[in-house]
DNA sequence: CACAAAATACCCCATTTGAGTGATTGATTT
DNA sequence: AAATCAATCACTCAAATGGGGTATTTTGTG
C-alpha cells in the first residue's frame, strides 16, 4: 500500500518538527511538507497534494480555519486533520463547519496521532473523546420533534417539497396529484405542527431536523 | 479507581453473553445485567443503575432506539453506547438524536469495545470512524451563508422575525412601521438571497444558521 | 369482510402575498 | 455638492394562500 502523504502547517518550531520527525519515521507514512503558516502553505499544496494536512487554528496571520476554507474550496478531497490546544466550542465548530474532517488535541499522544491519520485517510474521522461530545451533545440540543413524528409519510413527503420551497401548483406537479389535495394535506399538516403558515411550517421541519 | 458498571441490552445470545464475558473477565469492569429486549430491561435499569449500557438497536418489541429516549428520560446520567449492525443514516441520526452518546459497529474488536466503555464514561464520544465522519459530514452540508451577510441590520431584523413566522402586518406592527415598508424590505431579501417567497427566505435563513 | 385512516379531489371566500412602480428622507461616501 | 444607499411609505393587481366545508377512493388492520 502507498505511503500516506501529510503536510503539517504549525507555527511553533519544535512541534512542527517533532511531528515531521514522527511522520516520516513511521513506515508507512510521508511527510511532503512542513509550514510555519497558511499563507506559505497555501501556494505549495497545490503541488504536493498531499492525502492529509495537520493543522493547527493558532497561527500568525490567516487562522488555521481561514485556512481550511481556503484548501477546501480548491482541494476539497484532501483531508484536513486539526490539530490544536483550543477545545472551545466555537473554535471546535467553525473548525468542522470550514471543512475538517476531524479535530484533534495536541496532548493527544504520537501513536494516536499517527492513528488518527490513518483513520482519516480511510474516511473516518478522528476527533479526542471531549471532542466527539461536543458535537454530539450538539445534536441532544436540537428539538425533540415530538410533532413531526405524528405526520403520515405522504404528510411527511409534501412538507418536504414545501422546505423546498414550492407552491402547492408545484408540489402538485411534483406527486402528480391536485392542488387541492396538496391544500388537504397542508391543513393537516399545519394542525398536527401547530402553524399557520408555510414559513411556519417549512421553519420548524427544518429547526427540528426532519430534514437533515 | 471503582469498576464501570455496564448492563447489555441485546437479543442475540451469544453476542450477549460474549460481551458479558468480556466486561466480566476484564479487571476494572463489573456487568451489572444482561437483556435479552428493553421491556425486561427497562425496570431493572432503575435498580442496577449501571454507569454505561450497550444498547443493540434491532431488539424485538421495543427498538434500542425507543429505548434510549426512554431511559434518558428518566436517568439522562446513564451513558449509552449503541452497538449494532446498522450504519445507515437514520438509524445512527435517530440513535444520537434519542440521547446516545456513542455508537459502534458490532464488527469493533473487543478491545476497541472496553475502550470505547471507558471513554464514554469518562465524558467522551466513542464512535466507529464511518459513523463520526457521517456525524461530521452534517456539518460539512449546511451552507455557508455567504448570501445572508449582504444583508443591512434592518434587513436581518426583518428575515429574524418571517423565521418566527409573524406576516407582513405582525412584522409591521412589532418593528412599529407600515406594512408597505416590511413588504419593500422582504423584495430586497428576496432578491439578495435569490428566493421568491417567505417560507423560502425563512428555510435559507435557518440553515445558514442565521438563527441558532 | 368491516372499519378506520389516509389520500384524493372539489367548493367558497376573505386575506396574504409577490411583483411592479414611484417617492421622500437622512446618512454616508465620494 | 453630488451621488449613493438604507429606510420609510404608498399604490395597483394578479396570484397564492389559509380556513371553512364535503365527498370519494385507497389502503391497511383487525
Amino acid at each position: 500500500m502507498k505511503d500516506i502523504s501529510v503536510v503539517v502547517i504549525e507555527d511553533n518550531e519544535k512541534f512542527r518538527n517533532g511531528l515531521a520527525q514522527l511522520i516520516e519515521g513511521t513506515p508507512g507514512y510521508r511527510c511532503v511538507g512542513t509550514f510555519s503558516d497558511c499563507e506559505k502553505a497555501l501556494p505549495e499544496i497545490c503541488n504536493l497534494l498531499p492525502d492529509v494536512i495537520l493543522m493547527d487554528i493558532g497561527l500568525p496571520g490567516m487562522s488555521g480555519i481561514e485556512g481550511v476554507k481556503a484548501i477546501k474550496a480548491c482541494l476539497p478531497e484532501i483531508e484536513i486533520l486539526m490539530l490544536t490546544i483550543y477545545e472551545d466550542d466555537a473554535k471546535v465548530f467553525d473548525s468542522l463547519y470550514a471543512g475538517a474532517s476531524g479535530y484533534l488535541l495536541k496532548k493527544t499522544a504520537p501513536a494516536k496521532i499517527l492513528e488518527a491519520i490513518t483513520e482519516i485517510h480511510d474516511g473516518g474521522s478522528p476527533m479526542s473523546p471531549k471532542i466527539a461530545r461536543k458535537v454530539l451533545d450538539l445534536f441532544h440540543k436540537t428539538a425533540p420533534a415530538e410533532e413531526t413524528e405524528q405526520l403520515s409519510s405522504r404528510e411527511k413527503e409534501i412538507l418536504q417539497l414545501l422546505v423546498e420551497g414550492l407552491s402547492y401548483k408545484a408540489i402538485g406537479k411534483r406527486l402528480f396529484i391536485s392542488p387541492h389535495t396538496v391544500r388537504a394535506h397542508l391543513k393537516n399538516i399545519y394542525e398536527k405542527l401547530h402553524v399557520h403558515s408555510k414559513s411556519e411550517a417549512a421553519v420548524k421541519a427544518v429547526k427540528q431536523r426532519l430534514f437533515p
